[in-house]
DNA sequence: CTGTTAGCGCATTCAC
DNA sequence: GTGAATGCGCTAACAG
């Protein structure tokens, strides 16, 4: 047995589709004995209106879409879990497409959601996207966008992330503190415009402690693919760690980057921090277990998620002035553990 | 300027609606110059199908519900993902939501997933639900529905998950090959199913090995806050470890038992697996890079999503018997890692 | 080959 | 107070 419809409501009770509805509705127009008719009788015959029908009707399909690079992923589970939370609130429902890092997939996946209807976009590009001109796009057909996470000066709108420069100043400013001189970084990229921050960041830091900025003790892996990066991470390391004068700590930029580090330097038997101390960027569930616990900059994935959410929900609803774009911060925050405790001269 | 619709099509060209709508349909009616003209006035416009119209029309949304405890958990996220995968494919998309293993939470998603005319809904059923009635509702209302991760054999359905009894006694049978006796178990429960599986599977090997089954070696942890989660596998841990006869090796049936475990031996300062083996269930891509790595009961999360999606897909096009219900069960995998080395007699 | 007509379920004028 | 009529954008049956 399908759905009923309004217009089974209105034979059922003798009435026309157009009462029904209203009485629904709570209309003023209708008397309080026939909405208490048909009130009770839709609830006990477990009526659920249509929304295709009232989407088509209205214009509005009550959904957003989100574009991401990859569900699995923890940083962005926590991200979606902070939309999905403003968005249920607010009584949107989600529609969540994966670009896989593709950019020819995040077109594709823009174009569905436009397709599909929905009221506005929450963006995370993929490390491909380099020019987003098919995301300033949708501006130009009135869809409300907001990006997040991956977030561009170049780009002249609605965004809400962490000043990835700060956290990764922040990050190296920290190990100076701690006695460490000789800090390498492990980045990823090239042309991935957060890790060029994330990379600025480190030779601010080093800069204003008048650290000279080493060459060799930058290195980059590419994203690209997952075993590959994991081969990048191992081949770097070993070629860091082997070094006439091998840094003292390493800065790695993402969650994937740190832990493959830890994980190499103990295969090759390195004691962190005694031989090597590391910090790492926006890992928190696993930060405190992993041995040693790896000291992070923070970054509040479910904030990110909400705030966005909640911007652009605030935009489709219209109350937001189309014309002052802005960008949002939100801050980080250094969670000192054990992989960058003060350093210890070693003994000879 | 908003989408265009067929009828600005057919305005420009000074053709009938339906004529348009036939020659992007490529219809065999259509004469192959008008199909021409159609096509590149369709593409060079940007024209794109109103999705909620031809679901109006058709009856039919083509997308899907799916409804978990969470996102924001990486088990969870890579069945997404190969949900998603699957459901790409085959031009459904997918809208998820959460119940956050609240009873109440997961009917309120059915109920809107309902409304919002999903063809089909896959379902990883909350911890708190105990009774399935609603779940098999859905069935008399002639929704498509398969069960996946969470099934159960009270449930007469279609469901993908893995031999939960099954993991559990292997991941035990290993450790008595490997010459542990004392085997202590650390579980979630009571009450959740496939926990009670686990504890089954545990049970099982302990007398197929006819080792006898200690009570004070079995812990159960609710897993309603994480909060009070953490603490409980602290407690428990501490007292197993100041039992009389302490265990030699504890079989951890969730990730977050498992990690939280690791994290309280390493405090108390415990070596594993010299001091206490550990295997745990389902973890992937944390097993590899904690200390030590981790052995697990491994289970086939983007199979278990990406099955679940393709039969529920069957299910929707019609392909197949309602009458045949059935459970695929994947097979589980033990990946040995160094946690639960072969036990070697401690030194006096 | 192409156009006319009808209707999916709903909300909204506008009459009565 | 209530109902008839209209249309959201699309597809399909049926005419021409």
């Amino acid at each position: 047995m399908p759905n009923m419809t309004l217009r089974d409501i209105a034979n059922a009770l003798d009435l026309s589709v157009s009462t029904v509805s209203k009485a629904l509705r709570d209309s003023y127009e209708i008397g309080y004995e026939t909405k208490k008719r048909v009130m009770n009788y839709a609830r006990a015959n477990h009526y659920l209106p249509n929304r295709m029908a009232k989407s088509l009707k209205e214009g509005k399909s009550g959904s957003i879409g989100v574009v991401v690079c990859s569900i699995d992923n923890s940083f962005v589970s926590r991200m979606l879990d902070g939309i999905d939370g403003a968005c249920t609130a607010a009584g949107y429902d989600i529609i969540i497409m994966q670009s896989k890092e593709s950019l020819a997939q995040e077109k594709s996946c823009l174009k569905q959601l436009e397709a599909r209807g929905v009221e506005g976009i929450l963006i995370s590009p993929a490390a491909e996207t380099i020019n987003l001109d098919h995301i300033v796009g949708l501006r130009a057909i009135g869809m409300p966008t907001v990006l997040f996470d991956r977030i561009s000066e170049r780009f002249d709108s609605y965004q809400v992330g962490v000043d990835n420069r700060e956290g990764a100043f922040l990050a190296t400013q920290h190990l100076i503190a701690n006695g460490y001189m000789r800090i390498a970084m492990l980045n990823i990229g090239p042309d991935i415009h957060f890790a060029s921050l994330r990379g600025k960041g480190y030779q601010d830091a080093l800069r204003a402690n008048h650290i000279p900025y080493r060459e060799e003790y930058v290195r980059l892996c590419n994203p690209s693919s997952r075993d590959t990066l994991k081969d990048c991470v191992s081949t770097n390391i070993r070629s860091l760690l082997e070094l006439p004068t091998p840094p003292e700590a390493l800065f790695t930029t993402t969650d994937q980057l740190s832990t493959h580090s830890l994980s190499v330097m103990h295969q090759l038997g390195y004691q962190i921090p005694q031989d090597i101390a590391l910090i790492g960027f926006s890992n928190t569930e696993l930060a405190d277990i992993l041995t040693p616990p790896l000291s992070t900059v923070y970054q509040p994935a479910f904030e990110i998620g909400r705030k966005a959410a909640e911007k652009l929900i605030a935009l489709i609803v219209g109350k937001e002035e189309p014309e002052e774009y802005e960008t949002v911060m939100l801050p980080v925050q250094l969670d000192i553990r054990e992989s960058s405790r003060t350093r210890i001269e070693p003994k000879r």
